[in-house]
DNA sequence: TGCAAATGGTTTCATGTGTAACTATAACGT
DNA sequence: ACGTTATAGTTACACATGAAACCATTTGCA
């Protein structure tokens, strides 16, 4: 590897003079990425993603927006494009869009709500369907394959923990 | 609230087991997102970050790939573009346009490889070392934000899980 | 009623991001 | 030495994404 590169701090000649490592220095030290919370999260959570994506993606075209659309969809029927976007994280436009996608591809449906006219109604087509059965086994099993490297435990306290640092 | 919508499996009467539900109609059930590892990493991760990108991202018109590629500049300086790639887990497109930026804001200082003309040699110019010393901070700061819901137990049971479920 | 404000949804625009193609230089094998 | 192959980095293109403007409808209220 790359014996070139040393850290910038605790190397031969610390030019600014600091008596030692005080709080305040340490709190300016460079991040360690690889312990840096955001940083592994950001990679582990890009990496799963991406592994199941990959099942679907360019076999179905699906994009992972359109797939969370599909998700929803098949737990609650008839819900709104805004429901759709509480339920799915995702912003409404990145909904719209998704639906847009989703409506042209025939694999859903959307009609007009009766009394709001404004509101639509959205449906899983049989196509929709179909896709959901094939898709939402990989994307289970892909999960599992993730959790297998944990242990029993281990499991329990991921749990816990995405809990308390969502809520 | 939306009161008109009802999960589409799984009624009012939670039976404990359906005989219906079979391992392959479990594996082919709707998924819940609020309870899919994918899922829940994915927004975690977002909230994480954005959380910590606000602070530093308008006001030094700083772009979190520009920070990553700022921050490991800071711990081991005279990297080359591809190695900067490395640790950072970006891609090399996404390192040389972050760099394209530093270098033109005057936060990175690029000069050639005596050896090697196709390699570049980083470093953090002073104003680069200035902004570092300001965002660093923050980006701890808010990293303990998000530990501080977590006891002591929990942390070191996170940490564990991250290891290794990347690994 | 009628009019301002809110809501559902789409469109637009500016920006970010990934893939593949490309340029320049260096390394390797003969 | 010379041509092939590999490597560092940039550019071009296509596509995703987010913020704000926008249109239609509905709601709240004087």
């Amino acid at each position: 590897m790359s014996a070139s590169t040393k850290p910038k701090f605790a190397s031969d000649k610390p030019t600014v003079a600091e008596p030692a490592a005080t709080a305040t220095t340490r709190e300016h030290a460079p991040i360690e990425l690889e312990n840096f919370l955001p940083y592994r999260l950001s990679i582990l959570s890009n990496t799963v993603s991406q592994a199941i994506a990959d099942d679907y993606q360019q076999r179905y075209d699906l994009g992972v927006t359109e797939w969370r659309v599909m998700a929803v969809l098949a737990r609650f029927d008839g819900l709104s494009a805004r429901e759709v976007a509480e339920r799915t994280a995702m912003d409404k436009v990145a909904v719209s869009r998704a639906l847009a996608r989703l409506v042209g591809a025939g694999r859903v449906s959307r009609h007009m709500h009766h009394s709001d006219k404004r509101r639509s109604v959205l449906d899983l087509t049989e196509e929709g369907w179909a896709i959901h059965e094939v898709v939402a086994p990989m994307a289970r099993q892909r999960e599992r394959e993730v959790l297998n490297k944990l242990d029993e435990q281990e499991r329990i306290w991921l749990n816990r923990i995405l809990d308390k640092l969502q809520g």
